[in-house]
This record gives structure tokens, sequence and C-alpha cells, in this order.
DNA sequence: CGAGATTCATGTGAAGTATACCTTTAGGCTTAA
DNA sequence: AAGCCTAAAGGTATACTTCACATGAATCTCGTA
């Protein structure tokens, strides 16, 4: 039987009662995207100081003054890029109703393949002026000419909102900035205000002091959310993506205290909620419970360790999964050794040799032990072993290893690991 | 018995190499005038 | 002819190797009490 014969005929009538029992059941959800980063949210609590800060800096544009160059710095999930894009839209909006003059260019330079080299990033502010630019082809200076004629056709003010700048700079060094400020000097018609946001609190310090000192002449700082604070946005976010009583004040207290304990992140603690959420609904209850919180907890864990692994290249997979079989007592170390407390201890030598191992295993080929030494220093400080160093005395020196994750997750890379082609 | 030298097993740094991937650019192709 | 695309040329970041030297406490050595 070919699958495109297939039809409800041949459908088992339990798998269709399945289908129906899903259809009819209702959700918890009463609008999911709510608990979501692309959600725009109608009002930013908490953040109305940085708000108003962030409108009295760019206001004198309504007048065609050009505003201060901006820099914004702040945690992740403090609010910097919706803050940014709320203020942008609605000085748009009302420029758009008064003279029309101002013009707002927001771009994320983290988004591949989009704006993440120079002439994407010009490409991308280009066409956002309604300007078709070939994705490649032309070169960069070809760019540069396009925009700034585009540009300077009429009187304007343009404000350029650079979210993750620090990651631009990373890769592309800051002569492009410079570029922008200078504009200033050349145009005629229009001006150039740059916003540029960040969440590394030192990146100022990379940049070229030229660019420095014209890029931050204002600076807005995003503070982490408090735990009140957190409960605050999650309570109206819920309001609107749950159905009534769906959730308890208790919950959301826990997911917000949860959050609030490592760095106030408002996007992980909507996560947080969300997955709860989804738990909930899968398992079939009607209500959110401290139980779903604890298992979501425990699921975004798992997947970031998972996630973590699955993306580091294959021979530090080889490397960790050596550890996990040594650790596990399925390869004996050559000599078995146990610290004081009992416990099996494994060391870079052990790592090595059973690494050679699977490494004529699986037909990959060997590293020296010298980069595996490294790999298993990244391991360490991607939180999923952990490698201190010690002295032996007469005997050495080495890395004692441990794994630092949880069993689930551990059990969860196993069967990653375990399976027949992974390595191939 | 204790100060200092020695030793082991690997950590760590610097510099060089191979490779994959990216940008640039020139030349060719397409389209519209 | 202008605009667009593409394939080769040239650059650059990444992953790795090779060589060389650094570490630091257990252990050894040897002079002294």
């Amino acid at each position: 039987m070919t699958p495109d014969r297939w039809n409800g005929d041949y459908m088992p009538t339990d798998l269709n009662e399945m289908f129906n029992k899903y259809l009819t059941k209702k959700s918890i959800f009463a609008n999911k995207n709510a608990l979501t980063i692309a959600f725009k949210p109608n009002e930013l609590p908490h953040r109305e100081k940085e708000i108003e800060q962030l409108v009295g800096m760019l206001a004198p544009a309504l007048r065609n003054d050009k505003p201060s160059n901006i820099f914004i710095y702040g945690k992740s999930g403090t609010g910097k890029s919706v803050v940014s894009q709320y203020v942008a839209s609605e000085l748009g909006r009302v420029a758009s109703e008064t003279n029309g003059n101002v013009k707002v260019v927001y771009v994320n330079c983290k988004m591949r393949r989009v704006a993440d080299t120079e002439y994407r990033l010009l490409g991308e502010i280009a066409r956002q002026f309604g300007e078709n630019v070939p994705e490649t082809g032309l070169p960069t200076d070809a760019i540069y000419k396009i925009f700034e004629k585009k540009l300077d056709s009429k009187e304007q003010i343009l404000i350029l909102i650079l979210d993750e700048i620090d990651y631009l700079v990373n890769r592309i060094g800051d002569d492009i900035l410079y570029n922008f400020t200078r504009y200033n000097e050349s145009l005629k018609n229009a001006k150039i205000s740059l916003v540029g946001i960040s969440n590394d609190l030192s990146f100022s310090d990379k940049l070229d002091s030229r660019v420095k000192s014209s890029l931050s002449e204002e600076e807005i700082v995003f503070a982490p959310y408090d735990a009140v604070q957190l409960q605050d946005i999650l309570k109206k976010r819920a309001d609107v993506a749950f159905v009534i009583d769906a959730v308890d004040d208790g919950v959301i207290a826990k997911c917000a205290a949860r959050t609030a304990q490592e760095h106030g992140d408002a996007r992980k603690a909507l996560d947080l909620l969300r997955v709860a959420a989804e738990i909930s609904e899968r398992m079939g209850d009607i209500k959110i419970t401290d139980k779903h919180v604890n298992m979501a907890q425990d699921k975004i864990d798992v997947d970031r360790v998972v996630e973590v692994i699955k993306t580091q290249p294959k021979q530090s997979q080889l490397v960790l999964w050596s550890i996990i079989n040594l650790l596990e007592g399925k390869l004996q170390p050559t000599q078995k050794k146990l610290s004081p407390n009992g416990k099996v201890v494994i060391e870079t030598g052990d790592i090595f040799n059973v690494y050679e191992k699977m490494c004529g295993k699986y037909g990959l080929g060997k590293l020296t032990q010298r980069r595996v030494s490294d790999l298993i220093a990244e391991l360490d400080s991607l939180g999923i072993i952990n490698a201190i160093v010690i002295s032996k005395g007469r005997y050495g020196r080495t890395r004692e290893v441990k794994l630092a994750i949880s069993d689930q997750a551990l059990e969860k890379v196993k069967d990653i690991f375990t399976n027949e082609l992974y390595f191939d």
C-alpha cells in the first residue's frame, strides 16, 4: 500500500478518535503568541524610565534636529530591543503624521545571511529604504553609493538602530560605524543618528576611540528585572495568553522567582511559563501547577545541554562520549584509579586513550593530545563537564574530570550518541 | 631530618598549516531601449 | 548599454599540528645534627 492511497478508510478508528479528542479538547491557551519573543506587548511595564529617556533623546528629530548618537547597554532579556523598537515605531508614526522627515531603520546585526557583513548590512538598510539591491555581485562601495544617494535625495533624518552591534563589530570591525558617523559631514540634506544596542557591557572598550566618543554621546543602561517586576510582566502576558483561571498567581510567582535568581532575563521567564503550559496541556490538565513548572525547568535544562552538545564539532562530541563511557565504567581505564572517597576519577591520559580507541572504532581521524586537552577545556567552559587542573606531585599533573549535567540530560545525550549512525 | 633538586604527566603558549567558507571582481549573459 | 548573475580569484576564520617551555607537589638526595 503506497502512502498516496491512504485515506480515511485505512485510518484506524482509535487514531481518528485521538485526533478528534485533540481537536475538541479545550486549550488552556487563548493566545499562545503572547509568550514568545515575536509578540509586541502594548505596554512595557517597569521600563517607563528608559522609554522616557530614549524618547527625550530622539525627540529632536521631530524638529529636524539631529538627535545624539545613543548607546544602549543591558544583559539579554532586559527589554532593550522591545523598548527601542517600540519607541522607534512610535516616533516614525508621529513623524509621518506631522512632517514625515524622519525615517527609522531597525536592523538586527546577528541575523545570519541578512546583516552580518558590511555588504549585507548596507544592502539590508538600502532595502528598507525601498531600494532593490542584489544580495551579491556588487562591489561594496557601489552599495555605499546607492545608499548615500537614496538617503541624500531629500531632507530627512535617519535613525539607524543596530541591534547586537557587538556581534557586528566582532565580525567586521568598527570601520563601518566610523563611516556612518562621518556621513553627517558629507551629506547635504540628510542626517544620520545611530542607536547601538549591545548586551556586552565592556563592548565600547573594543572600539576605536574616535568611534567610541562619537557613538556614545548618550548612554542608557538597562538593569535586569527583579523578581517582583518579572512577576508583573508575566502576569500581564499570562492574561493575554491563557484562558481565565488557567494559572494561579503562585505559579507565576514561582516562574518569576526562578528566573530572577539567574539573571532576571524576561525572555527566559516567559519561556519557562510557556513550556510549563505546554506540558500541562499535553498532560490534559486544565490548570498549570508547580509540578508543571518544575518539569518545565528540567526540560529547559535538558534541552539547553542537548542543544549545546549537538552544535559541538564531531571531535568534541567524541571526546565527550569518551568521558561519558569512562565515567559509566563501560570501558575500564587501563589502571582503574579511585579517589579517596571511592569515586572513579578520570584524567586527561585516560580520556585520550579511550578517545583514540573510539576514533578507530568510528573511523574518525585522531587528534593530538594537545588538541584534546583544549577540547576538554572547552567542554568545561561550556558547563558540560567539570575539569580542574591538579598536580599529583611526583606523578605529574592533570585535569580531574567529572560530568556537570543532570541525570536526565545524561540519559538523553547517551541516547543520541548511542544511535548507530551518529558518528559516521 | 629537612632544604633543595628532581621528576612526572600534562598544562599552556606561540607559530605554522590545511581547509572550508566568504567576499570580490571580472567577464558573460539578459533585458530593455 | 545597463543591469544582473556567476564562477574563479583572492582572503580570512577555524580547526588542527608541532615545537617548546611551564607547572607544582610528591619524591629523592644529600648534608648535617
